[in-house]
DNA sequence: TTTCTGGGCCTACAT
DNA sequence: GGCCCAGAAA
């Protein structure tokens, strides 16, 4: 038993965060503003829970939006609790991993294999299209799985999917068949994790106990991204003893198209009418300046709980804004004050972000910035598990892993080539189906006894065979012995490493593609080293859970590029908000689709409220799109800007001439010293 | 006949 | 980078 910690101090928090710190047993809601301490004040009360009351670090929950943010709370908690055996055992992870780790542990009793896999999108979206080319249907994936994904958020079941016309009937029966074919893989999409976790939890109640006791206290952060499966999974979780505290912001609501609840705080004041209710409204980020043209935006919002952010930080520089002739020229102007202000404010090029609204925008910016000389870092953009290597090994593992995973099984079986294609899998897939027999079991057949399964040829037969005895082999070597080992000789021996060398456009794409292979091999000899007790369905797990955030690289010395939704819950001393335009704030797709701009306004609030003390708005007067020139207009949130806050050609930059001349002075010097 | 290869097209926001 | 289609290659 370890010895109590000293209780921390309270001290540096002001009177509404204290409050927020210290409420005790029952419901809390705390609305915190941009930039106003709500991890601050989380952190502090998992603090306050263990080392003032008592509680055990392993009867507490703090729920958080992303892994990587999940890991910076660990760590500030840690940071504030100095004996650290007092917050072993505390559990702060994101609703999908808890999800997981429930499945894995109770999943049996739903007769959900332990071994599952966890479909990603381009998983769910091969499985969407052979159903659809099953039926004869011409349609493009994403649309029937947004319809899917959107009903599974919304807790609505294929039984339960409404059949009001031909679409929805349609759509009806391809969900149906979705998961029928994904439960025969022993598979799960990433909204079942939520449906099964809530089906688990309302079928068995002493599974739902069980976890009910294991955590009396809950934290959840960013409340207003909260979807209706999510809110459900966290009513069951908490069974009312101890407390549940919900911090977040709706101002900062931007998920709704992810099926994201338009007031979730105002849901749970119904479903908690005792709730205490606490208001950050004391800024710690931004200068007033920043915060006026904020609230210009937000406010315009009908029916919205008025809350006005202040700050002591002063009012700063004036809004810069910055107005491109196309796209290009708007990246270079931006990149142009961005050397300036980096130099004549002496700043760090950490202390920079370009912000964007959809990733395509980073290829101008990546352009004027690699042109500058200037690193930089693209936040999440194609990720590390959208190369192909990474996606070939993935799959064998996965496949490995769970044989009945039909998706997994497709992506590599003929990587590297063995003679398979579309005909001989076919042959396979036919006899499967006709036989209710795994894909796999219809290839072990065609192998072992030609004649059963009917249009294999030869070719694609000795190409199965060759697959089975691998795959056989690697099972054995995983099974037994050292995974990272087999990892490697999965690509040495495989003849992936040729694969990727062959298939290379360059030599140097190929030594890239083996880089990132030895990179994932790293990943794993990491996640052994760490976890208690390794297995590949909990690496993989692992694997499928790892948000875009959180494979970047480190940010220092380097311009950040970012998505308005990726930024969210950062901030960055200067901020460059690109495509101030009508089709990116708002996207056409929201003024399209007739859907409420207000969460574009929000959007646009959540960008200005990341800069702390510049922040600098740009467009373009024409983008080119599909060899097309498209004339582009300013945004309407600027003009909710109020005029005197934005930065005239004749305001001083923030760096006077003297200033400037000073530190290139100085830095002259210092390359001689 | 089946697999392989090259070129055109397209791509919100993401756990 | 993936998908789809057309034509080359085995």
């Amino acid at each position: 038993m370890s010895a109590t910690p000293r209780p921390i101090s309270l001290a540096g928090l002001n009177p509404e965060q204290r409050q927020a710190v210290v409420h005790s047993d029952g419901a809390l809601m705390i609305f915190a503003g941009a930039g106003t301490g709500k991890t601050r004040v989380i952190t502090n009360r998992i603090g306050h829970l263990v080392t003032h009351r008592r509680v055990p670090a392993g009867r507490i929950l703090a729920v958080t939006f992303t892994n990587k943010a999940a890991r910076e709370m660990r760590e500030r908690v840690d940071g504030l609790i100095p004996k650290r055996e007092a917050v072993k055992g505390l559990t702060v992870s994101t609703f999908h991993s808890l999800c997981v780790r429930v499945l894995r542990d109770d999943g049996h009793h739903l007769g959900l294999p332990q071994n599952f896999s966890i479909f990603g999108e381009s998983d769910q979206k091969g499985l969407i299209r052979g159903i659809l080319t099953d039926l004869a249907v011409d349609m493009p994936p994403a649309q029937v799985l947004a319809a899917i994904s959107l009903a599974k958020n919304r807790l609505i079941t294929p039984e339960g999917y409404p059949e009001e016309n031909a679409d929805d009937s349609f759509i009806k029966s391809v969900y149906q068949r979705y998961q029928t074919l994904l439960a025969g893989m022993g598979a799960v999409d990433f909204d079942d994790l939520m449906l099964h976790a809530i089906r688990l939890f309302s079928t068995f109640g002493h599974v739902k106990v069980g976890w009910q006791r294991r955590f009396p206290h809950i934290l959840v952060d960013e409340f207003q991204d909260t979807n209706q499966a999510q809110y459900t999974l966290l009513r069951q979780l908490w069974d009312g003893s101890g407390s549940l505290a919900v911090v977040g912001d709706d101002d900062q609501a931007i998920y709704a198209w992810r099926g994201a609840e338009a007031d979730m705080f105002a849901r749970f004041a119904e479903d908690f009418p005792k709730a205490r209710k606490v208001v950050l409204t004391q800024n710690y980020r931004s200068t007033s300046r920043i915060l006026a043209a904020a609230g210009g935006v937000i406010e315009k919002i009908p029916g919205r709980a008025e809350k006005r952010l202040w700050s002591q930080l002063g009012d700063g520089p004036k809004i810069g804004l910055i107005v491109g002739t196309d796209a290009d020229d708007e990246a270079t102007r931006v990149v142009e004050d961005l050397n300036v202000a980096c130099f004549a404010g002496r700043h760090e090029l950490t202390d920079f972000a370009i912000l964007i609204r959809t990733n395509a925008q980073s290829r101008p910016f990546e352009a004027a910035l690699r042109q500058a000389h200037i690193p930089y870092v693209v936040v999440g953009a194609t990720g590390f598990f959208d190369r192909a290597e990474i996606r070939d090994l993935t799959g064998y593992l996965r496949f490995l892993n769970n044989d009945a995973d039909e998706a997994a099984l497709r992506r590599i079986i003929n990587v590297p080539r063995r003679g398979i294609g579309a005909q001989g899998m076919a042959a396979a897939a036919r006899y499967a189906a006709d036989h209710s027999v795994p894909l796999f079991d219809a290839m072990d057949r065609a192998v072992a006894a030609p004649d059963t399964v009917p249009g294999v040829s030869g070719g694609a037969r000795a190409g199965f065979a060759q697959f089975i005895d691998l795959t056989a082999q690697l099972r054995f070597d995983f099974e037994r012995g050292d995974m990272v080992a087999a990892l490697h000789r999965l690509i040495e021996q495989a003849g992936l490493k040729e694969y990727w060398q062959d298939t290379a456009d360059t030599p140097r794409q190929g030594e890239l593609r083996l880089e990132g292979a030895l990179e994932l091999a790293r990943m794993l000899a990491r996640y052994v080293q760490r976890a208690q007790e390794p297995t590949l369905t909990d690496f993989l797990s692992h694997l499928s859970l790892l948000d875009r955030l959180e494979d970047d690289k480190d940010s220092k010395g380097r311009v950040t590029i970012i998505t308005l939704h990726a930024a969210k819950g950062l901030e960055f001393p200067n901020v460059y908000l690109a495509g101030m335009e009508e089709g990116f704030l708002p996207h056409t797709r929201s003024v399209e689709e007739n859907r409420d701009v207000a969460e574009e306004r929000r959007l646009t609030y959540v960008g200005i409220t990341r800069a702390q003390r510049r922040l600098v708005l740009s467009h373009a007067q024409s983008r080119s799109r599909y060899g097309e020139r498209l004339k582009r207009t300013p945004s309407r949130f600027l003009d909710d800007i109020p005029r005197h806050l934005i930065a005239t050609p004749d305001d001083e930059p923030e760096g006077t001439n003297q200033e400037l001349a000073a530190n290139f002075f100085s830095s002259v010097k210092n390359l001689f010293d």
